[in-house]
DNA sequence: CAACCTTGCTCAATCGATGAAGCAAGAATT
DNA sequence: AATTCTTGCTTCATCGATTGAGCAAGGTTG
C-alpha cells in the first residue's frame, strides 16, 4: 500500500560500505578523476556500478561547501510574456550548460524590490557571475555583488559600474522610425509625423529609441512635436490608456506609430480593434521587437528583431575574458523586411 | 581588521569574531530565533549591525547541508516560446516565493535526455519537489524522484506514477471543435469536416484532444476521414511541412482546421500566407491555447485559453496536502468568445 | 640486498552554518 | 547557607564531498 518513506538519500559513506572501500575512493571515482587518484579500473567499476544500482545523486550542498566555484551561473530577467525575453532566457541557458554552468534564472516583474531579493539570494546560492536583464536598477546589483566578490554584467539595459551589452537602440529605433515613415509616404502620399508609444521615458532603451526616432524625422526632414512622444509604461493597458487620452486631446492621432515593444503593441492593437481602425489600411505601424503572428496581423507592421545570440555571444565573451570595466558593448538589431499581406 | 581581503568572502566566524563573540551566537542571531536561543538583544544588535557593514551574505550551500529542509522546488519546462509555458513559470515562481520556497525552473526543449539530466541536477541540489511540466517521459522522472525519497507532480501532461494536474483537453477539444464547425457552418453555409493538426499522436493531450475532436463531428453528425489528423509534431516547420504533404496528395484540404498550439499555429499561418489564403474568409479556424496577437490575426480564429493559475493552484494544493497517489485532476480550460474581426 | 619508485588505496582536515549540550555567574527559593 | 533556577553565552559534533598527506605492498634499480 504505502510507499517505503526513503529517510535518508544515498551518500557516498554509503557506497563505500557496499562496495568495502573508503568515501574517498567513492568521490574519486564519481566525480571522474579516478585516474588521477590513481583508483584501479576494477575498483571505479565496482563503485560506478553500485553508484547507479542505488541511484545516488550527489549532494550539490556538500560539494559546493567544499570547492572553491560552483559553477552557477545566474541571471534576472523581468518578464517571460514574450519572445525577447523567452529566447534570451532559451539560450542562455543552453550556453550556459554548454560551458559546464548551471544556470538559474529568475524573474523579477520589473520590480526592484523583488530584483533586489533575487540578487541576494542568488549571492547565497554562491553564483559565480549574475547577469542582470532589462534591470530597472543594475548599478545597484553590481553593488551588492561587488561586496560579495561575484561579476556581474548587464543585459539589454546598461549600468555604469558594470559591463553592459545591449542592443544599438538608437541605430535601430532610427532604421525603424525611417521605415514607418517612407511606408506612411507611400500609402499615404505623404510623410507625416509618427507617434512614439510605450517604454519608460527613465530607461536608457527608451531614451535612445527616442533619439533614434526624433533623428529619423530629421533625417526626412520632418518635425515631431512633444505631445507625440508617450512613453506610458510597457504594460498593454498603459498604452491603450495613453492612446485614450491622447485621442481625448482633441486633435487627431498620427496614422503611423512606432511602439515600443510587443508588449506595447498588444495594448495598441487592441486599441486599434476598440476604435474600429483595424482594417484601416492607412495606419502604418512598426515594433522595437519581434513576434512571429505580428507578421502576420497583416497591415505590414516592421520589426526589429534584437539580436539575441549575438547578445548573449557577447556576453559569455565578456565572462570568459574576465573583463570588469563598465564598458557598453551595442549589438546591432536585425530588421527583417515587412512582408505585406 | 576591516575588509581589505576581498578574496575571501565573509563568513559568520569573521563576524563572530569582529563582535567578540562565538559563530553559534552569529549563527542564531541572523538566522533570527536569537530569542529561543537566549541571546541578549544587546548582542543581537551588535551582530546585526556588523553584519549589515560587512555586507554579510549567508552561504546557503553550508546552510543547506546542516538543515534537513532545503525549500527549493524545481520545475522543468520544455520551452519558453510560447505564452502558456510562459505564464506558467511566471506563476509558478511568484506562487513558490509566496510560500517560502526557492523555485529553480530549467528549460529541457521537449528533449527526454535533458529531462533526465535536469532532474538529476535538480536531485542534486537537494529540491524537496519537482515539478515536470509538459515532460516526455513523465514517469522516468517520478522513478529518479522516488529513489531520491523527493515528491514529483505533473503538470500538463500527465503521468502514470505521480500526482497530476492537467487542462480537460477533452472537454475543451470538443468545445473547440464545435465553435470552430458552428463557424464554418456560418461562413461556408454548410458543415465540413476540419483537420487536426499540431502535437504529438503519442502525448496525451494531443490524444484527448483528438477524441473530443472526433467527439465533436460525431455530435454534429460529420463524418472525420483518418488523413484528417495530422500529429505532426509541435514546431511550426512540422505543421508547415504536414500541410504541404497534405496539399499534394491530391485532395483538397478542409477550410476549417483545429490547431493544437499557438506554435503549429505559426507554421499553419505561414502556410497560409504562402499559399495565398491569408484573406481567405472562408478558412475557419481554433487553436487549442491562447496568444494575445492572434486574437488580432482577423480571422475569427477561436481560442482555448488554459486556466494557469487554476492548474497552478491545484499544485500547490496537492504539495501542500502531501498527496501522493497517481490521481489526475483535470482543470477546464477558458474558452474566451471569439471576435470577429 | 638496500634504497627508491610506483600503484592503489585510506585517513583526516576542511568548507560554513546549525543546534544540542553544557557551563559559569547571578538570582531566587528553601 | 545550600540548593535550584534562569540567563546568556560557548563548545563541539554534524551535514556530505573533496583533497593533501600518508601508508603498505610490490616492483625496479644500483
Amino acid at each position: 500500500m504505502n510507499q517505503v518513506k526513503q529517510t535518508k538519500r544515498t551518500t557516498i559513506y554509503d557506497l563505500a560500505e557496499l562496495a568495502g572501500t573508503s568515501a574517498s575512493a567513492v568521490s574519486a571515482v564519481l566525480s571522474g578523476n579516478w585516474k588521477k587518484r590513481r583508483i584501479s579500473s576494477q575498483l571505479a567499476e565496482k563503485i560506478m556500478r553500485i553508484a547507479e544500482e542505488q541511484g545516488y545523486a550527489l549532494n550539490m550542498q556538500a560539494s559546493l561547501l567544499r570547492r572553491e566555484k560552483s559553477h552557477i551561473i545566474g541571471m534576472i530577467v523581468p518578464k517571460y510574456d514574450n519572445r525577447y525575453f523567452g529566447s534570451i532566457v532559451e539560450l542562455f541557458e543552453d550556453m550556459a550548460r554548454a560551458r559546464g554552468l548551471f544556470p538559474i534564472i529568475t524573474c523579477t516583474r520589473r520590480d526592484p524590490q523583488l530584483e533586489v531579493e533575487a540578487a541576494r539570494t542568488m549571492l547565497s546560492y554562491q553564483v559565480e557571475c549574475l547577469i542582470a536583464t532589462g534591470a530597472t536598477d543594475p548599478d545597484r546589483i553590481t553593488e551588492m555583488c561587488a561586496a560579495a566578490g561575484v561579476r556581474s554584467l548587464n543585459l539589454d539595459l546598461p549600468g555604469a559600474l558594470a559591463p553592459s551589452v545591449i542592443s544599438d537602440n538608437f541605430a535601430g529605433a532610427r532604421e525603424l522610425t525611417r521605415r514607418i515613415l517612407k511606408n506612411s509616404e507611400q500609402r499615404l502620399g505623404k510623410m507625416e509625423p509618427l507617434l512614439f508609444i510605450g517604454g519608460r521615458g527613465s530607461d536608457h532603451n527608451t531614451a535612445e529609441r527616442i533619439r533614434g526616432f526624433r533623428e529619423a524625422h530629421a533625417d526626412l526632414g520632418v518635425a515631431v512635436h512633444e505631445e507625440n512622444i508617450l512613453a506610458c509604461g510597457y504594460a498593454p493597458e498603459k498604452a491603450e490608456k495613453a492612446l485614450d487620452e491622447r485621442a481625448l486631446g482633441g486633435n487627431a492621432l498620427p496614422k503611423g506609430m512606432f511602439v515600443n515593444s510587443t508588449i506595447s503593441l498588444e495594448g495598441v492593437m487592441r486599441w486599434i480593434r476598440r476604435s474600429d481602425h483595424l482594417d484601416d489600411r492607412s495606419l502604418v505601424l512598426g515594433c522595437f521587437d519581434w513576434d512571429p503572428f505580428v507578421t502576420l496581423l497583416g497591415n505590414g507592421i516592421e520589426m526589429v528583431r534584437q539580436d539575441v545570440p549575438g547578445m548573449l555571444n557577447k556576453v559569455f565573451e565578456l565572462i570568459e575574458s574576465g573583463a570588469n570595466k563598465p564598458v557598453v558593448i551595442q549589438v546591432p538589431p536585425l530588421i527583417p523586411e515587412a512582408q505585406e499581406a
